[in-house]
DNA sequence: TTTCGATGTCATGTT
DNA sequence: CCAACATGACATCGA
């Protein structure tokens, strides 16, 4: 993916851009950006004392507050005073702040993850960069690439340079070294991306969460970057990089970004002290890698993350702004999908409304449609997912209509956007065209699960699913009369409460049921084993009675051969026989019917 | 294509 | 009478 994007790449401030995040994300993903600055200070001092450059010595100076963008200055002072740049200093704080500092700041991460490999790259490619310095600054772009083999190439190396950083540490003989460097990194950078798997999700992050901060950077990183490295940007990154990046953006960031990033990038200027530097970045560091966390998670192959990450960063303004509708798409769509509170949402409602959406909505954003779509299906299956979705849906929609109130709101939705488009871009990206079929199942399966949820944010309903279902009467009548809901919203919360009651009810019987069945089954095998046990011990009754009848039978045998009659002769068992009466007294009676009948007692 | 299990939903009865 | 619950029956989906 990475490789096919970057070729495609032609412009200049994107790859300054995707510069800049990879320097982000490197620095997530390695040290602190202190240290880093710390490694591009001491670098940025050799060069100095080599080169003893006034400028940058100045910039150094009083940037020192502003440690990380003073660094980034003094490396762009470098390249630009390799380049065309000696003048820029100044220019930069004073005329073109914002552009200047997000020049800085990619320069300062190209040089603190790159600075070292960009040197050994360098003393390799001597040769070329020199050619390239006196040729021009934009040559050195291509000519680095062709150094190198290929942007595809270039992301290998930079890896390694990068853990290699610390032996690197070679003062920069010469700007066109520094050129080399510039060039590279961005390249490297880009490779970085592209390579870096665990990595990469962290800058990804970093990259996407920075967007609301660092938007504004990017538009003045962009002219600089320009300026430097025309080139390199270009051939690393593709437009088709960016515009997916860009969609990305827009779901990360709100409808106002570009008004914020405007805003924002004067505060950038104003104060950059490290501590402010490092503030910047690392808040949104750590919210993109919250939000990325996902998507690595999601994204599950390295390669398509990273490629979607670097299309990320580059967000502009302009594609914000057309995210933004994008956005408001989503939220229509919803509206539309779900006229119905009940019988109309079948299963297939909530599907084909994703793609249908798709169609119609995205067609400057790449999938955030998209991703919102998914976010809709996939979102509802969980139902945590679903009230935050549900909130945030209905928010946004809100304000992408308002149109102004996206400050506020952009914080929820961005947050969300940030995680969840992005997620889902990488999913979509890195999964949607071989769908593992866990995937799918398990979006269907969500999906599936979340018809209701997907039916109340259609309807914008601003309750959680959970609370509509689980809450007892009184405060389900409470909460509702809190919101007031029109008669297709009560009806739907009726709906979904009684279904959800009923889907428990439901639950609960079959399991009862199965239990039931259990306790059968288990209620009869004790009963056979009962019976197998009566059984035996019947059989074992039947051996002891007719054990004891036989020896009863031998002892009255024995008994009645001692008896004598009068004559002393034995009596015929066949005319008589013994009886015991119930007083314990035996007689020998006559069996034939003897008028003569004696009674013995014995 | 058919079968089967799981699950959701509806209709109805019961509490 | 209503709400909640229970349950049989049916539909759908996925394996």
């Amino acid at each position: 993916m990475m490789e096919i994007e970057l070729p495609k790449m032609h412009q200049s401030q994107q790859e300054m851009e995707l510069i800049d995040i990879l320097w982000r994300q490197d620095i997530d993903l390695g040290a602190g950006r202190e240290v880093f600055d710390y490694s591009h200070r001491q670098k940025e001092h050799e060069l100095q004392r080599q080169r003893q450059r006034e400028e940058e010595e100045r910039l150094q100076r009083l940037q020192e507050e502003k440690k990380a963008l003073l660094a980034q200055l003094q490396l762009d002072e470098e390249t630009g005073e390799f380049v065309p740049r000696a003048p820029p200093s100044s220019q930069q704080t004073t005329t073109p702040p914002e552009k200047v500092q997000p020049a800085v700041f990619t320069e300062e991460d190209v040089g603190t993850l790159s600075f070292d490999e960009c040197m050994q790259l360098l003393e390799e490619t001597f040769p070329l960069v020199e050619a390239i310095e006196t040729s021009a600054p934009t040559l050195d772009p291509s000519v680095l690439p062709a150094a190198h083999g290929s942007p595809v190439m270039m992301g290998p190396q930079p890896q390694p340079l990068l853990s290699a950083t610390p032996p690197p540490q070679k003062p920069l003989p010469d700007l066109e070294q520094a050129w080399m460097e510039l060039l590279s990194i961005p390249e490297l950078q880009c490779l970085n991306m592209q390579m870096g798997d665990v990595v990469e999700p962290q800058g990804y992050s970093a990259t996407s969460t920075s967007p609301v901060v660092q938007e504004p950077n990017y538009p003045f990183y962009l002219p600089k970057m320009t300026d430097v490295i025309t080139v390199p940007a270009e051939s690393v990154c593709s437009s088709g990089y960016q515009s997916s990046f860009e969609g990305a953006f827009a779901g990360a960031v709100p409808a106002d970004s570009p008004g914020q990033a405007t805003l924002e990038a004067p505060d950038l200027n104003g104060a950059f002290s490290v501590e402010s530097f490092c503030d910047m970045f690392y808040p949104d560091l750590t919210d993109t890698t919250i939000s990325h966390g996902g998507l690595l998670g999601e994204g599950g192959s390295e390669g398509t993350a990273l490629a979607e990450l670097p299309e990320e960063t580059p967000v502009k303004p302009m594609d914000i702004s057309e995210f933004t509708l994008g956005e408001g798409f989503a939220s229509k769509e919803a509206e539309v999908e779900f006229p119905d509170s009940d019988s109309g949402l079948s299963l297939d409602a909530s599907p084909n409304n994703g793609s249908p959406e798709k169609s119609t909505v995205d067609d400057s954003s790449f999938g955030y449609s998209d991703s919102d779509m998914e976010e809709m299906d996939s979102n509802p299956g969980s139902t945590k997912s679903d009230y935050t979705e549900t909130f945030p849906l209905s928010f946004v929609a809100e304000s992408i209509q308002g149109n102004s109130g996206a400050h506020s709101q952009p914080g929820s939705s961005q947050d969300q956007n940030a995680g969840h488009p992005k997620t889902e871009l990488a999913e979509d990206a890195g999964h949607d065209k071989p769908p593992f079929t866990k995937d799918k199942h398990r979006r269907r399966m969500e999906a599936r699960l979340s018809r209701d949820e997907q039916r109340a944010k259609a309807l914008q309903i601003p309750l959680a699913v959970d609370l509509i279902i689980n809450l007892p009467v009184d405060d389900f009548n409470e909460l509702m009369s809190k919101h007031q809901l029109n008669e297709a919203q009560l009806a739907l919360v009726r709906d979904i409460r009684r279904r959800g009651k009923n889907k428990v009810a439901a639950q609960n019987c079959r399991k009862r049921k199965m239990e039931s069945i259990a306790g059968l089954e288990c209620e009869l095998d004790s009963l056979r084993e009962e019976k197998e046990r009566l059984l035996q011990e019947r059989s074992e009754n039947d051996t002891n009675l007719r054990q004891a009848k036989q020896e009863l039978s031998s002892l009255y045998k024995e008994v009645f051969s001692m008896l004598r009659d009068e004559e002393g002769k034995p009596y015929s068992p066949s005319e008589y026989s013994l009886q015991q009466t119930s007083d314990g007294n035996v007689y020998l009676v006559p069996r034939v019917k003897k008028t003569t009948g004696k009674t013995r007692g014995n």
